[in-house]
DNA sequence: ATGTTTGTTTTCGATTCGCGAACTTTCTTT
DNA sequence: AAAGAAAGTTCGCGAATCGAAAACAAACAT
């Protein structure tokens, strides 16, 4: 059961016909892996993933909490993986910027609540 | 092509036998699956991926293209996984302003430096 | 109202699968 | 070295699953 699929779909505002042709397969295939009627073969699973960009593990719904979150301040001191935007990674001081700007918005919003 | 699973085997000092037994499945059926002769269905594929406690994306051989960069966009759009700081994860709201504010951020950069 | 796009469901030929069984190879024991 | 056991490979076939056309329904557009 890919319950990822329709949101996956919508969010690029995709019909079941468009992302069949993406996929190179009919749209009663595709409307079968959607509706949990049939699975994918493994390759067709793997194709869908490219074509949305996400992790195999993420259509099946696998996506552990501990992987699924990820620590900015963590980003920042251990750089085991790279924000990127644009096409060009996030160096140390965009990140830090970006960790105190939040802070201070949160901060911010948490006073205007409590007035 | 299932390549990582003679290692994964051979880790555990495990025959095919012992193996198809904790899969529930025959070992002729396991042997063609690490041959490459065929390939499980999904559920199957979930299953060794509960067994060595990884993810189906390694079986896969797919670990690296998508996890080690990440790009912003797509996460706001995706929402596959999620940025937190202070133990809090970042909404939608701050990370689309997160991305604003490192673009205009790099912009200032670009103009100063022309000055 | 009519035609068109979109989504759902059914049907069936084709493909793929699971596994027993037979076989080969490797390891163990004597 | 021979015999037996364990491990790994391959084959064949009934069963299960798949892909896609087609018919249908629903929503949208003209």
């Amino acid at each position: 059961m890919l319950k990822r699929l329709l949101e996956l779909r919508k969010n690029k505002n995709w019909s079941m016909q468009e992302t069949a042709d993406r996929l190179g397969i009919a749209k009663s295939t595709y409307a079968g892996y959607e509706s949990g009627y049939r699975m994918p073969p493994i390759q067709a699973l793997v194709e869908i993933a490219d074509l949305y960009e996400i992790t195999v593990d993420y259509l099946l719904n696998r996506e552990e909490e501990n992987n699924r979150e990820l620590d900015l301040i963590k980003l920042l001191v251990a750089e085991e993986r790279v924000l990127s935007l644009d096409n060009e990674p996030l160096n140390r001081e965009e990140l830090s910027n970006f960790i105190a700007f939040t802070r201070v918005k949160r901060q911010l919003n948490k006073s205007i609540k409590e007035m």
